[in-house]
DNA sequence: GCTTTCCCTAGTAAACTAGTGGGGATTGCT
DNA sequence: AGCAATCCCCACTAGTTTACTAGGGAAAGC
């Protein structure tokens, strides 16, 4: 039921790459040190989110990954699709099935409540609202 | 991210009880076979459900099991959560984790939404909500 | 041409899923 | 009391998925 590591990692790379929103690429190794991700593991991720045209990388010395499109473009629920599939409740119907049942009713109700979050948040709105707590919380500390 | 195909069982097995919502007993045969469940995996099932305080059962000839409390104070999420444990995005988080991300409170904003829908959806919700559809169907058939 | 990076394929230990199997304990019926 | 039907309780397992790791190949920049 929860979302992969898989995907909680391509979440925070995302997120880490929309924070400082360079157009200069940012290194698989720094992403992994500072999100503490397995390096080999977030390799796999990150070409996976290239493939989906999230991001896009340059290779050689100084090279790196970036975001291919501005962070207000890229929303939650994209991104966790690719890496783990449809985000739902219901499981893919087997063929045959018949489908006289209260259920998928349900489920579509659940995955629209769901979606309502996931996909109008993009990662615009993370780092945003990451912001105003990070101020917040100088705020406080300064009193 | 789907609901396991044993939580699918458990809401199909509950959702029979509460149809015919008599007092007597139902066999575990009888449900399995209305159901199309295997058998054997139902049987541990129910006496999960049972152990939750959902079911009550009877043994002997004549036993079986029926709903320990009246439909509409059993609820889909409630079910879910004893078979398939919590229904969430976030994953436990591992101990030692310094929290510093801007994710925790987008999945409770997530968990907020489907509760919205699966705790406030009862047996008794679902199967009125079924017997209209039927009855739709029904009047469409006759025209 | 040499290093630094991304790129690609493959393998793998551990956990989990979706069951199955065998027998024991209760109850109701005759 | 005897018997059959039913729930109850354990243990076992094939197959799949998850979360990685290994080892190299290809391109870009100096």
């Amino acid at each position: 039921m929860d979302v992969s590591v898989k995907g909680e990692y391509a979440l925070r790379a995302v997120f880490d790459l929309a924070c400082r929103n360079a157009p200069d690429p940012t290194k698989i190794a720094k992403i992994a040190e500072r999100q503490k991700i397995p390096q080999k593991f977030l390799e796999l991720i990150l070409s996976q989110l290239k493939q989906s045209g999230f991001l896009g990388s340059k290779r050689g010395a100084d090279g790196g990954y970036f975001l291919a499109r501005p962070a207000d473009q890229i929303t939650v629920g994209a991104v966790l699709r690719v890496i783990d599939g449809p985000v739902r409740l219901s499981r893919k119907p087997i063929a045959n099935e018949s489908a006289d049942s209260p259920f998928p009713e349900l489920w579509t109700r659940a995955e629209r409540a769901l979606s309502s979050v996931i996909d109008r948040t993009t990662f615009a709105d993370l780092v945003e609202r990451w912001k105003q707590k990070r101020a917040k919380r100088v705020v406080n500390w300064e009193i």
